[in-house]
DNA sequence: AGCAGACCGGAACGATCCGTTCCACTGATA
DNA sequence: TATCAGTGGAACGGATCGTTCCGGTCTGCT
C-alpha cells in the first residue's frame, strides 16, 4: 500500500486537497464577513456543501477551528519575534507579523460565535504571556513611552484590523501604514523611518458610499 | 391656538417628544449594530413600531436620516474647531470632537445601506473640504510629520471607531487614549502629555470570548 | 470485471428573522 | 359627543441560512 500522502491523483488526493482549499476559502470568506453563510464558503472553495459537512460537524465547529488556527498563528508570530535579538525590533516585527497575517480579525470577530474549548483557553493565555514578554523587552529597551501598557496592544491591533478596502493587497499596505503611525505613537523617540506604502489617495474611500450587496 | 411647541401635555407634545426619543434610540441601536432590526429601535425607544413608520417611510429612510445627521455633526465639529486660533489645537480638538461624537461609525458603517441623496453628496464634499482646511493648518504649524496626508485622517478615525467595549462610557475613554497615541504618531515632535484615561486593564477584553446572543 | 463504499454536488427542508402592513384603541380637540 | 391624529403590537410574506438527504461518481480491492 503506498502512503496516501504521496498519491497525487485519485480520490484521496482530492479529499486531502479539499481540506486545504476549504480552510483557505473559509478564512477568506469569514475574514470578509464574519456572518457569512456556509454556502458562501463552499462556493468560494469550489466544492459542494457536503464536502464541508463531511469535515466539520457544524458551522460552529468550522468557526472554532478557524479561530484556533488564528490563535496558533499569533503564538507562532510571537515565537518567531522572540528569537530576534534586538528588543525593539522583536516588538515591532511581532506586531507587523500579526497585522500581516490578519490574525486579529479572525480571533476577535469570530470569538463569541462559538463556545471555546479548554485548549483554546490555554492557548489564549499563552498568547497573552508571549505578547507580554515581547512588550517587556520593548519596555526594557527604553524606546516605549512610559505610560503605555500591554493591553494597549489589543487596541492597536484592533485599529489595524479596522482598516479595510475592497482590495486585500491594498488593505495590507494601508494597515502597515496605520501600524507605523501607531508604533510611532507608542515610541518615546521621534520616528525616523518614513511612513510605508503609497499614501491613501483622494477618493480611495468613495466605494463606501456605493450601495453594498 | 397655542403654539404647539409650548404645549407640554397632550398628544402633540408626546409626538414631538417621540421625534427625539426615536432618533436617539435609533442612533444608539444602529451604533451598536448597524444591521439591527427596526423592532429593536422601537423597543429601545419604548414606543410601538407604528410610531416609527409614521415618521419614516422605511428603514432605509431612517438610516439615511441618521447618516446625514452624522455628516452634519461632523461639519459642525469642523466649523467649531476652525474657530480655534492655534493651528495644532484646532486640528486635535477637531479629531477629539469627531471621536467623542462617534460620528465616524454612523457615517461609515451606515453608508452603503441606502442610496444617498444629492444633498448628502454636497455635505460630504463640504466635510472633506473642512477637514482638509484643518489639516492644512496643522501642516502649516509644522508639527505634522511631512509624509502624512489628509486621507490618513479617515484611517485614523476608523481606528478609533473600532475600539469598542460593552460599556459606552468606557469606550469613549479608550477611544480618547487611542486617539492620543495616533495623534502622537502623526506628530513630528515627541508627545509631552501623558496618555489620557485609565489604561486598559488586564482581562478587560475577556468579554469577547463570552458567547454573544 | 464487478462491487462496496468513500466522497461529492446541490436540491430540499424547517426554522428563524425582519421589514412592512393593518387594525383596534386612546385621548385630545372642537 | 364626534372626530381623528397618533399609537401599540399582532400578523403577513418574503428572504435567509444551517443542516439533512439522496442520487451520482470514482477508487481501490477482490
Amino acid at each position: 500500500m503506498p502512503t496516501p500522502e504521496k498519491t497525487l491523483g485519485g480520490r484521496r488526493a482530492q479529499a486531502a486537497r479539499n481540506d486545504e482549499v476549504i480552510l483557505e476559502a473559509a478564512r477568506a470568506v469569514f475574514l470578509d464577513d464574519p456572518k457569512a453563510p456556509i454556502a458562501a464558503v463552499a462556493e468560494r472553495a469550489g466544492v459542494g456543501i457536503s464536502a464541508l459537512y463531511r469535515r466539520y460537524a457544524s458551522k460552529e465547529d468550522l468557526l472554532r477551528r478557524l479561530c484556533h488556527d488564528g490563535l496558533r498563528r499569533y503564538i507562532a508570530e510571537a515565537d518567531t519575534a522572540l528569537a530576534e535579538p534586538d528588543d525593539w525590533t522583536a516588538f515591532s516585527t511581532f506586531l507587523a507579523g500579526v497585522v500581516d497575517a490578519d490574525v486579529h480579525s479572525l480571533t476577535v470577530h469570530l470569538a463569541g460565535t462559538f463556545t471555546p474549548t479548554e485548549e483554546m483557553g490555554r492557548d489564549a493565555m499563552r498568547a497573552g504571556e508571549l505578547a507580554a514578554a515581547l512588550f517587556d523587552r520593548a519596555r526594557a529597551s527604553g524606546r516605549l513611552r512610559p505610560d503605555v501598557v500591554v493591553q494597549d496592544l489589543g487596541l492597536l491591533l484592533e485599529a489595524c484590523a479596522a482598516v479595510r478596502v475592497p482590495d486585500s493587497k491594498r488593505t495590507a499596505e494601508l494597515r502597515r501604514r496605520q501600524l507605523a503611525v501607531l508604533v510611532a505613537g507608542l515610541s518615546a523617540v521621534p520616528a525616523t523611518d518614513p511612513l510605508p506604502g503609497p499614501a491613501p489617495a483622494a477618493g480611495e474611500f468613495d466605494w463606501r458610499w456605493r450601495r453594498r450587496e
